[in-house]
DNA sequence: GTCTATACCTGGATAGAC
DNA sequence: GTCTATCCAGGTATAGAC
């Protein structure tokens, strides 16, 4: 791995423990095993790199959440693949962390990423239920664009409360929560 | 007001707007307009007051609940009011965003209040869940600890999505999804 | 490309005068 | 109780040598 390659992921790993502000160029540095002058020889400064690295994160992202959205299955199987999947729930999301760093959230460089991820996401679930709902799995009066914000925010907040108590059991029964409401939801359209 | 409460509320401001890490002692005073001697007459330093302000925070935000849970009505009436109640969407949950500050959460003193905040909040929901499928509002089959988890994580992602957007209506839809999806549980029971 | 030296500002706090 | 002076560490960046 390059010397600019090891400085973003150093600062990718950064901005999740610690956010943007209370992350330091030095920090990055010592983590990467790379000298000030080699740091700012690659990079700009502090924004630039964490343009570099949010970027990164949420690309990764991304690809995660379509391997889930684009397997085969009905939409419930993929919303709930997608919701089972395996995740660092203590730690949180890398990119939900973001919208708590006042400095991040008022750089529009560094903001886009984040706004489109979120963006894309609440899309692509949106497109998944109003496709279970056209294919009769769903109930018709389902909301697709509401459900699919309701799926995204249990995710984001179940990463607040297994934090706050410091135990995954509440993300877990978040997630439990959510999928039992919209599987009641599915068998009624079938029954 | 007084000196001392004038600090604690802009302590309770500046951590709501910036964060643990990302707000001096010096901001603090500037907004309080108080001295630095002053400052540290009242408290020992920046961790005592965080603990003040955190403390005072909590208290407000489980009044503002209990309000609404407390109120007469069904189970889903109640939890209906406590989701729909007005909000300072785009500015988060002032609670919930002390979960990204590392320094909040290392400190057991300071984390404490955030951490019962949320167990008592989750706890008092999933006895209101209880409590209407005892009285066959809902689903005899609906579990509620885990709707309960299910209903704060939705408010706080909502949070988390509404600023990612910068937009209170994914807020709205994560809230009015849950709340369609609970609702049909309940007419389930009924019907 | 990487290193060291340097610079200036802020964070966080103490000391002692008033 | 409040003020000013002072302190040291760290944040963030530039300059120039190698």
């Amino acid at each position: 791995m390059s010397t600019a390659d090891r400085l973003i992921e150093s600062t990718r790993e950064l901005l999740w423990e610690r956010g943007y502000t209370g992350t330091s160029p030095k920090a990055i540095q010592q983590r990467a095993g790379a000298g000030q002058g080699s740091m700012y020889h690659h990079f700009a400064g502090k924004p630039d790199l964490a343009l570099a690295a949010i970027s990164r994160t949420v690309e990764e992202m991304r690809a995660a959440a379509e391997t889930q959205f684009s397997a085969p299955g009905t939409a419930v199987e993929r919303i709930t693949a997608y919701l089972r999947r395996e995740r660092e729930v203590l730690k949180g999301c890398p990119v939900g962390r973001l919208t708590q760093d006042p400095d991040v959230m008022a750089d529009p460089t560094l903001r886009a990423p984040v706004e489109e991820s979120f963006a894309w996401l609440c899309d692509r679930l949106a497109g998944i239920l109003a496709e279970g709902r056209e294919s009769g799995e769903l109930d018709a009066a389902l909301d697709a664009r509401a459900t699919a914000a309701t799926v995204v925010a249990v995710v984001q907040g179940g990463y607040v409360l297994a934090r706050a108590v410091d135990s995954v059991a509440p993300f877990d029964q978040a997630i439990t929560g959510v999928l039992s409401l919209l599987s009641a939801h599915a068998s009624t359209a079938r029954g």
